[in-house]
DNA sequence: GCTGCCCGTAACCGCTTTATAACCGCCCCG
DNA sequence: CGGGGCGGTTATAAAGCGGTTACGGGCAGC
């Protein structure tokens, strides 16, 4: 999740963009009005956290701007405790309205219940080491690299391996979460779906590195 | 439009209730916790306005037997300016919280903010990237082109995927949304309606641009 | 009644995913 | 030493999915 961070006070912008870091979210800054306009034509961020005070533009206009293209979420910022403004910004289509100074905490709380109400709180990317799922996108990716596409069954697996990073998952617990209990020849179907999915993720598939097999138990998986 | 009001304050409920009813909203007022859940689901109302300190059950208690049931839009009101308490009520699921006192117009403007994000005010013009979707004249837009129109199911569906825009939307969602769940052969009309989307918005058909397949997972909008 | 649009239904194709089966090597254990 | 169980690998068959084409019924407007 991308959000840019538009204020002209360094201090406050560092602060901001730290915070939202922290919370896991990626961070793009801007200095000052026109900057903020270019930036989210540029990076199309998730949500916008804008001041009012910047020279350049205004943090109306850049809002007006953002609005005519894109209903993505916006946060706007004041020193003055006017009603006027809150009015105006709310108006020309702002999410919502704090007034300096403000916790970081309280940012991030109004923060979260916008992503919710906007419905883009979900795709939180489970993730473990180096390893992270995009359940929505059917994807997971390894460190850096591209992301590999996942089918349904390799999908549940890995979330369920995933979900139990570092501890072994055993075979029974892992027919049962991905194919709903069956007999008879499961134990076949699991060895095949771990080596098309060891194929997939693993970079020498005769050594795996990240889904380890615990002899006469199950599967883990290695949290580096 | 209708609202519920909950404060045991009977000048302010009041008070909140005749700014409400200027606005054009139909008001049902309630002066306790137990008489708000009541009413809540008596009356089904599209926003609760909702104090924190009421006898009998708690705003908060009251927020979270509404989020059990339902995503109406919520503000809370409180008199304490304490950042636990908005934090808390954020978290249990409500949407916006303001610190009395507060003016009418504050909270009027706080309300159509909400709503809008909400989805419940029409005529929002939609866009991602560069198509843009215009809901009253059932039309879309890409780039500088011409307006395309669009029949109902296909400004339905085209409307989820740009609510969506860059996230992979779920073939169960979207049947959910354009249809209304059904069974059998529902896959096929997905499938179809897709079809018949693209011959109208892609450049290329036979090669998307727009509207991708996430094979085994939905479709998406690539916002460029 | 004719025409054109909307949309549901079906059938076909190529590709991917999943199921089934067979074979291999290993280790444990009598 | 020789099963037998287990896990890994390979091969092949079956099922499913998504794209496409085609057809027909319903309905509005002329």
């Amino acid at each position: 999740m991308k959000m840019l961070v538009a204020d002209d006070d360094r201090d406050l912008r560092e602060l901001i963009g730290f915070t939202l870091s922290q919370a896991g979210y990626l961070v793009v800054k801007a200095g000052d009005g026109p900057d903020a306009v270019r930036l989210f034509e540029a990076e199309s961020p998730d949500l916008v956290v804008l001041d009012i005070n910047m020279p350049g533009a205004s943090g109306f206009q850049v809002c007006e701007a953002i609005r005519k293209r894109s209903r993505v979420p916006v946060i706007m910022l004041t020193v003055r405790g006017e009603e006027e403004d809150l009015v105006r910004a709310l108006d020309l289509g702002a999410d919502d309205y704090l007034t300096k100074p403000f916790s970081p905490r309280t940012l991030l709380a109004r923060i979260k219940a916008l992503l919710r109400r906007a419905g883009m709180e979900n795709s939180a990317p489970l993730s473990a080491g180096r390893l992270s799922l995009d359940i929505d996108e059917h994807t997971v990716r390894i460190g850096e690299a591209a992301p590999v596409r996942l089918t349904r069954l390799e999908l549940r697996l890995l979330q369920m391996l995933v979900a139990n990073a570092g501890h072994t998952v055993s075979t029974d617990r892992l027919l049962i979460q991905v194919w709903g209990r069956r007999e008879g020849t499961d134990r076949q179907l699991l060895k095949q779906l771990v080596h098309r999915l060891r194929q997939k993720i693993e970079s020498d598939p005769t050594t795996p590195q990240l889904l380890q097999t615990a002899a006469g138990a199950g599967y883990k998986l290695i949290i580096a």
